[in-house]
DNA sequence: GCCGAGCGCGTTATGTTATATCATTGATCA
DNA sequence: TGATCAATGATATAACATAACGCGCTCGGC
């Protein structure tokens, strides 16, 4: 057996490893979206030198729902929950690259799996809603 | 017969540009998701040759809505209604690729845009849904 | 006709995102 | 002790996308 190592809360399953607690670390710190190699730069100084160190350890966090990506930017964010197993969707500011996660309830996910046709019975949803934050908003309506 | 008849200015409907014909042909005779590189080579008989050249007519194509990019796919298809400028969802089958197009009625759109935040007012919205369709369910269901 | 502006497009080069593959390490167990 | 497997390290390359420059055509003014 391993000493209890980090992350206190919620995990009932195994623990994460060293690489992907340092990852998970650094998309917490962020608090917005992180392109892979942004990541990777970030995370040099811990050790991690090569892409596919940081692709492995976010898919690992994807699969946990620990890190959620960004389809629509081809970027990865810390869950804002902490963890999470269900469906969520984004908004996304598409100026300031701020994204907010929205929690779907069972109701909300019913309806978006509802709309797939008969001929492909859904398993994931994929919802990302871009606009403008209220700050980049005002500053786009008044410019300098 | 191509008629090479371009004109800036106020036209709110221009024609399409001879890359523009031949690449949107591709995609609608494929009837499925291409990527970039694949509508390359499809198209380099044609006479294009260079990524650039893709990408400008695809970016073109898709402001006049008569493309739409699947963002969790980085791929590229002709839209099912020939043009459209609202909104609309897409099914993928994550086995073969089968993709259909769902048109979302306005009320349906003003549901998902109405999920944004407050901080946020929404502008787009990317819905993708992935499953298994029919024949990949079966074959998955009972291997050969 | 001549010229310059605008535009579509060709072309080169490079940037960015992601994965296939092999090597190394370290734990487990006959 | 040595076989074996899982995880990670490292190399290399594949796949996706765009920046930047330049050419040639058509259009409009003169």
């Amino acid at each position: 057996m391993t000493s209890p190592h980090h992350h206190a809360g919620g995990s009932p399953a195994r623990k994460l490893s060293p690489n992907q607690s340092k990852i998970l670390g650094c998309l917490r710190e962020a608090g917005e979206p992180m392109s892979a190699y942004a990541i990777l730069d970030r995370v040099r100084k811990s050790g991690i030198a090569h892409p596919p160190t940081v692709y492995r350890a976010l898919n690992d966090l994807m699969k946990r729902g620990m890190v959620h990506r960004l389809e629509s930017r081809s970027a990865f964010i810390a869950c804002g929950h902490g963890e999470c197993d269900g469906r969520f969707a984004f908004a996304i500011c598409r100026a300031c690259d701020k994204v907010i996660e929205i929690p779907l309830g069972e109701k909300e996910q019913a309806r978006l799996l509802g709309l797939a046709p008969a001929e492909i019975s859904p398993e994931t949803v994929t919802l990302e809603i871009a606009g403008l934050c209220e700050s980049c908003g005002l500053a786009q309506a008044s410019p300098a």
